[in-house]
RNA sequence: GGCCCCUUGGUCAAGCGGUUAAGACGCGACCCUCUCAAGGUCGAAUCAUGGGUUCGAUUCCCGUAGGGGUCACCA
């Protein structure tokens, strides 16, 4: 009788899968167990090309790839292309470039639009269909999948009906129609030419339990998987679930690093490895990160949030590196506090500890990324700051760029202030699209285009509380200054001529008694030089005004004086 | 709604039965100072909640609440 079953199994086999000849078998032996140490840990990273990398991606990604290169192990890109519908065009080529951009390259797989490499491929499911197709024949022998003849608008009436009547949605038990009705009928249809899918027979029940050894979150136990899933979609490409087995078996992988959104699907894939007979990877389900929506949190969209693009950080000018220092700090809990132990050591030097990653998701803290990106840049000199400006304006700010290009020795000066050689480098570099805003002033053509757009920056001053300073006292000191300043002065006369300027009008240079008697003097040293400041710069907060004032030179710096006192 | 995951300041978080509950970002004050940034010093601010277990719970267990995820011929 058992006899008769199986005969009838293969019988429907070979009536699906006519011309698939090769074995799992085979394929065992075509994808032999990879050679590595004991301990090397062989993951992936599996996106669908449906268009750009998402930055949750980009963390997996980094999960992944240190993964596998602290336990010199493998990474690599397969691409899940089974959903034809969603894809998007230069999907994979942008994907690689972005991975590349990052750092995060793969050391196996596809490694461009055009390339893959490696012995356990094609990397891309579209191109293994016969694999799947191996397998799910496999299925049908030993009786653990059938071809379901169901409609989607029937499937769509059954759960219509199932969530009146209040019980679990889904194709199973006595709802799996198609599960219950006889091999006989079964092989007839497909005899006959009926359109049908391919389902798993599962053996698992929600009422009991399974569970798994997750690597962040420890043991996690939910209920069996008793759906039968979908194996092969009517387009006759497999759907995730049933990829990700037969991949993640035959291309060797050990961890299966994913997003937790992925939790509750798994006990699909442990009851379709264990059907398979395929030795189960150790999964990672790694956090979200999320995104502050109101006053609750919500996983990084697609759609609403710029920052979910990993190219927005790019473009902002935020340096890749700064992205990936900030992605560690939620990689592991103790990246920070190593970090402060190891200044300029590598971050590849870093041990990732699976147990110190946080299980909670957690919230995209720009303004964390900021500091890091402030203090990486902080650390260039004026020569690759320079460098990097240029790289960037080019695709992003091609006016800058082009004034830039112009006097690159006098470019170079510009960034160098306050950083080459300084004892306290000047740190007010964000990203590289602050570039613009903290040095137009250096540019006569920029220095103009921002006056005619804001005005000066007086207010600063006379908007102040309590103060005495108008724009008559302002014309008065610029009068004054511009009679005493001289190109030539060092820096100590320079400062010299300030005050006594300063003194003169009644502005006291004695930063203590002024604070001590506010009342009995006009303003401060300070405020003296904030007008010469406002004047030549547009800004009351620069770098040292005398070194601007030196680089600019005379006749700017004179043309910009006379012009405030013509405007004000 | 079912199931699962998560919960220490505004944010990232250390802690793993006894701590003055680290640190970083952000915030505030002061110092320095030609402004701003930086730097220095100091400060405000956290164990979601109710029950247990225990001599003792932030820590262990259970419930509750809140947040998130997931319930496709999408991944």
């Amino acid at each position: 009788m058992n006899e008769k079953l199986n005969d009838k199994y293969m019988e429907l086999a070979n009536l699906i899968f006519p011309e698939i000849v090769e074995t799992v078998e085979d394929l065992e032996i075509k994808y032999p167990k990879r050679q590595l140490k004991p301990g090397a840990c062989v993951t992936r990273f599996a996106p669908s090309p449906t268009g750009f990398l998402h930055t949750g991606a980009l963390f997996t990604s980094l999960v992944n790839k240190k993964l596998a290169m602290q336990t010199d192990g493998v990474f690599f890109l397969r691409i899940e292309d089974t959903d034809r519908k969603r894809e998007v065009k230069g999907s994979i080529k942008l994907f690689t470039k972005e991975l590349k951009q990052y750092g995060l390259s793969p050391m196996e797989g596809v490694i461009s639009d055009t390339e893959q490499i490696g012995l356990y491929g094609p990397y891309i499911q579209s191109e293994r269909e016969k694999i799947y197709n191996i397998c799910a024949k496999r299925l049908i022998e030993k009786g653990l999948a059938y071809p379901c003849f169901c409609t989607t608008d029937m499937i769509a009436k059954t759960k219509e009906t199932q969530e009146k009547n209040k019980v679990i949605p889904g194709y199973y038990g006595v709802y799996a129609k198609c599960r219950n009705i006889s091999i006989d009928e079964s092989i007839e249809k497909v005899k006959s030419g009926e359109k049908y899918i391919l389902r798993f027979r599962s053996n698992g029940s929600h009422l009991k339990k399974t569970f798994f050894i997750d690597a962040v979150r420890g043991k996690i136990e939910i209920a069996q998987n008793d759906q039968d899933v979908v194996l092969i979609k009517a387009d006759g490409l497999p759907t995730y679930h049933f990829a990700h087995v037969v991949d993640d078996h035959f291309m060797r992988t050990t961890h299966v690093v994913r997003g937790e959104e992925w939790i509750s699907s798994t006990p699909i894939h442990i009851e379709l490895f264990e059907a398979m007979g395929f030795e189960k990877p150790v999964y990672v389900h790694v956090p979200l990160i999320l995104v502050k929506d109101g006053n609750s949190k919500r996983k990084l969209s697609k759609r609403k949030d710029k920052e979910a693009a990993v190219s927005y950080f790019l473009k902002s000018g935020y340096q890749a590196d700064a992205v990936m220092e900030y992605l560690y700090t939620i990689l592991n809990s103790d990246f920070e506090i190593w970090r402060s132990k190891n200044k300029e050591t590598k971050r590849s030097e870093f041990k990732m500890n699976l147990n110190k990653m946080s299980s909670a998701g957690s919230l995209l803290d720009i303004m964390k990324l900021n500091d890091i990106s402030k203090e990486l840049i902080s650390k260039m000199d004026s020569k690759e700051v320079l460098e990097n400006v240029l790289a960037w304006t080019k695709t992003n700010e091609k006016q800058l760029y082009d004034i830039l290009s112009k006097d690159l020795k006098y470019s170079k000066e510009i960034f160098a202030l306050e950083r080459d050689g300084a004892k306290k480098i000047r740190k007010d570099i964000t990203k590289w699209e602050d570039i613009k805003e903290n040095f137009f002033y250096f540019f006569d053509e920029l220095y103009m285009e921002d006056f005619k757009k804001n005005g000066y920056e007086f207010d600063y001053l006379t908007n102040k509380e309590n103060t005495k300073i108008d724009s008559k006292i302002t014309k008065k000191a610029l009068e004054l200054y511009i009679k005493k300043y001289c190109e030539n002065d060092d820096k100590q006369s320079w400062f010299e001529t300030l005050k006594s300027c300063a003194n003169e009008l009644e502005f006291c240079t004695d930063m203590k008694e002024y604070k001590q008697n506010p009342d009995k003097y006009i303003g401060s040293t300070s405020d003296f030089a904030t007008i010469i400041r406002v004047a030549v710069t547009n800004r009351h907060n620069t770098p040292d005004i005398y070194a601007i004032m030196q680089l600019i030179g005379k006749d700017e710096t004179l043309k910009r004086l006379k012009m405030a006192i013509d405007k004000i």
